[in-house]
DNA sequence: TGTAAAAATGTTATGTTATAACATAATGAA
DNA sequence: TTCATTATGTTATAACATAACATTTTTACA
């Protein structure tokens, strides 16, 4: 009953692409089970998680929700904008910013292997609408 | 039957001060549970998020956890370091690396509030302990 | 001091996120 | 074609978090 032809993986991330917000895993798995009713939620993780090894989705740690990355290259060194009124978020690659975030950490003796940084904020959109001027 | 002499935020704060590594809000539940013991985990998330709010703990996100604050100062200024060998956590505060984030988002149009900075790596005891060195 | 408003906590229930553990099926290589 | 490998299915449960409403404590002030 097992499905293969097309993995698991790919589903899942074109879920993902179709969508301008970050997804919950669980979301991701509903709309998958439009096709496959039995979808169960470990197999929607394992794929997330093969997908966020390989750099093709962020996780997006503060809102525990997934988005399909705009670019591959670069993993783990991009820095994620999370717009508080509307949901979107956008990616900036920032080798300097995390360079000197790096060097910070190891002033203090730390080995950095992965940075999780997530701006919340409002985004250019939100700002002008509802906003403070 | 409530209890407020000593208040909810007071006990769970010193839960979280006796402890090195960061706690989840189940094991600090646990732990008043001691002399509490129809404590209920609303009542710790409230006693939380209020200590979160007014700077005296931080909610580490990648981890769903959280921990007591080194610095009551500067509120969504610090930066984390994990160590996910031992679970130590670490809090760094930087301005000017703050504030260059802030400045690299608002160059494409976004305000930012609110940061979320955690660095997963190896503490400097646990560098030296099973490291590559 | 009595009483009403406000704030914190209690309580019940449930919603949401995530993984463990083992069974089964698909794939590829010998 | 069989075996090893890997992915997925399946069942169950663990872990994290909040909604909604009841009750109690505190406070302010009449």
């Amino acid at each position: 009953m097992a499905i293969r032809s097309e993995t698991m993986q790919k589903r899942v991330l074109s879920v993902l692409k179709r969508r301008a917000r970050p997804a919950s895993a669980y979301a991701v798995l509903d709309e998958l089970r439009g096709e496959h009713p039995k979808l169960a939620p470990a197999t929607v993780y394992r794929a997330l998680s093969a997908l966020t090894e390989n750099g093709y989705v962020h996780r997006v740690e503060s809102i525990n929700a997934f988005i399909a990355r705009q670019t591959h290259a670069d993993v783990s060194t991009s820095i994620l904008s999370i717009c508080d009124d509307c949901g979107v978020v956008e990616e900036t690659v920032s080798h300097n910013l995390i360079a000197d975030l790096s060097r910070l950490m190891e002033k203090s003796g730390f080995s950095p292997q992965h940075h999780v940084i997530e701006v919340h904020g409002q985004c250019e959109s939100c700002c002008g609408n509802g906003g403070a001027e």
